[in-house]
Order: structure tokens, then sequence, then C-alpha cells
DNA sequence: TATGAAAAACCACGATG
DNA sequence: CATCGTGGTTTTTCATA
């Protein structure tokens, strides 16, 4: 409902945006509260929509798809249709993780989870032939220096 | 221990990756397999690191950073001290939630989740403070289309 | 603060293929 | 012989009075 948080509501937010196992206990003490208040302070942020949702984060590497890609895309085509077009597939290629429309003259950008080079070529052949493009580009990421799911609070 | 991930695993992962808070009862009916040998194999999952973390994923919008910006960046430093001072500041600064390093000519790309476009000159401010780059560019995020940590099993 | 209900954590045995 | 299922115990966490 309220849509202020406090500091003790970050200090909440924090913990759990690192670890959502951490039972309300641990968190009570860690924000020296009751676990009655701090469970209330919770339950509120859920449901006001602040928490969107708890997940379980899995190893890149270990589920297979250890290539992350960029795809830059520029399209010629700026009528609704197109963007209707676009958006519906890329919901459903499920290696592409992110999509965003830009500012500036890139237009899309994409980040795309794959096996391996080899696969990028497949996926770039999936998604031409669903949606015209006038230019894209791939840049491989080479090292992940940080990538955390965590907002600045 | 074994790194062989079965049908079975995917589909639990699957579920977990969209929603943690589920029971293991819960799954354990949606994969089809007893309480027990489910539970048995998240906890395989979970200690043979498959299964990373648990976290809660916030609305950016409702915890004050609603901007997103996508910070290219081009360096001619290429010795490895610039190098660890360009992750040294990257890890202290809680903005950036993604920072890769790219093939071709772009040599690093952030992810920085702001409060506003005023924000993002007073983030250009700090980084460019820290360590030296011969190009930087933003480009701003006008509409997320996808946007999910769920990797493609 | 207390408390009942629920879920998780774990163990042991037999069955299965 | 891995893995499953059943059925049990103990502990923890939840959610509310």
């Amino acid at each position: 409902m309220s849509e202020v948080l406090d500091t003790i509501d970050h200090r909440i937010l924090s913990i759990l945006q690192k670890d959502a196992t951490k039972s309300v206990d641990a968190i009570s003490e860690q924000v020296a509260l009751s676990r009655n208040a701090c469970w209330r302070r919770i339950k509120a942020m859920e449901a006001s929509g602040v928490i969107r949702a708890r997940v379980a984060l899995l190893d890149p590497i270990k589920v297979g798809c250890p290539l992350t890609v960029l795809v830059l895309i520029r399209t010629d085509h700026h009528s609704d249709a197109w963007r209707k077009d676009f958006a519906a597939a890329v919901s459903v290629l499920p290696e592409i993780t992110t999509a965003q429309r830009m500012t500036g003259d890139l237009d899309y950008v994409l980040t795309v989870r794959l096996a391996d080079v080899a696969a990028y070529d497949t996926f770039y052949k999936r998604l031409t032939s669903r949606i015209p493009v006038s230019d894209i580009s791939a840049s491989f990421v080479m090292e992940d220096i940080k990538d955390t799911t965590a907002l600045p609070l």
C-alpha cells in the first residue's frame, strides 16, 4: 500500500536481494527488529509489489549456456506492427534473457545465453527468419566482471 | 557430484528459476516424483552449484531506480593494473549491476541502475574520477521488452 | 510472547530396473 | 548399484492469536 520505504525496509531488502532463503528470524535479528514487525514489513512489501518474486539463480556453465552475447539491432521498420512482431519473437525465444529498446542510434539490445558460437549462428537464423532487421551485430562476452540482480538501495 | 542433468532436473530447475517459494511438495507433484526423490535432487543441485542462490527480485521503479543505462567503454590502457583498478571501481559502485568485457571494438559494457538522468551525470563523474577511459558513451533504456533471470534449459 | 499448523530436513528400509 | 518410493522423526519456520 504505502510506497514509502525507510532505512529498515532497505536493509531488509538488501538482505533478501542477496539471499532469499534467510528466515524471518535471522533477518529480524540483523535489522534489530522483532520477528513479527519484520515479518509484517516483508509481507507488506510483497503485497505492494516492491518484492516482485523469489527465484533461483543457476550457474550458466553448469546448465550448458556459458556464452553470453549482446546483440545490437537496428531496424528501419518503425511501425506498431513490427514492434509487435519483434516482441512476439523475443518472448518466444528462451535464449533471449533481456531485450531493451534504446535511445540513440542503436534501436534494440538483446542479451542472449547460448552454449557456444555455433549456437549463435542457429539463433541468428531463427531470429532473422522471424523479423526483418536492417542491421544486426553480435558482441561476445569474454569476461563477467560483475553480474548481480541486486538493485542499488 | 554428478554433473549430468536429466529432463526431470531441468523441469525442477525451470520451476525454481521462476518461483523459488514453491514447496518441495508442490514441485514433486508437478514433476511426478515422490517428495523425497525431488528433495534429494534439489539438494544435489545445490551442493554441486547448479543452483547458485535464491534471491528476491525487486521492482526497480518502486525501489527508486527506474532508469537503466548501458555504458559503453573503450580504453587505451590495456595493462593488468588498469584492469584491476577497473574491477575495483566496478565492485565499489552499487549502481553498476553488470560489467562485461567484450570482444570487438567496444571493450566494456556496463549496466547501470539509476534514479534519473541527473543521477547519471553524478555516476559518470564518480566513475571517470576513479579510472581513466579513452571513450565512454551512454545509451538509455526506453522500454524493457523482456527481462528475466531464467536461463534457457 | 505464546502457540498451532505447516513445511523442511533428514533417516532407514525395501522395491525396482 | 543408482535411484525411487514409503513412511517415519525431528527441527525449523510460518502466521496468527
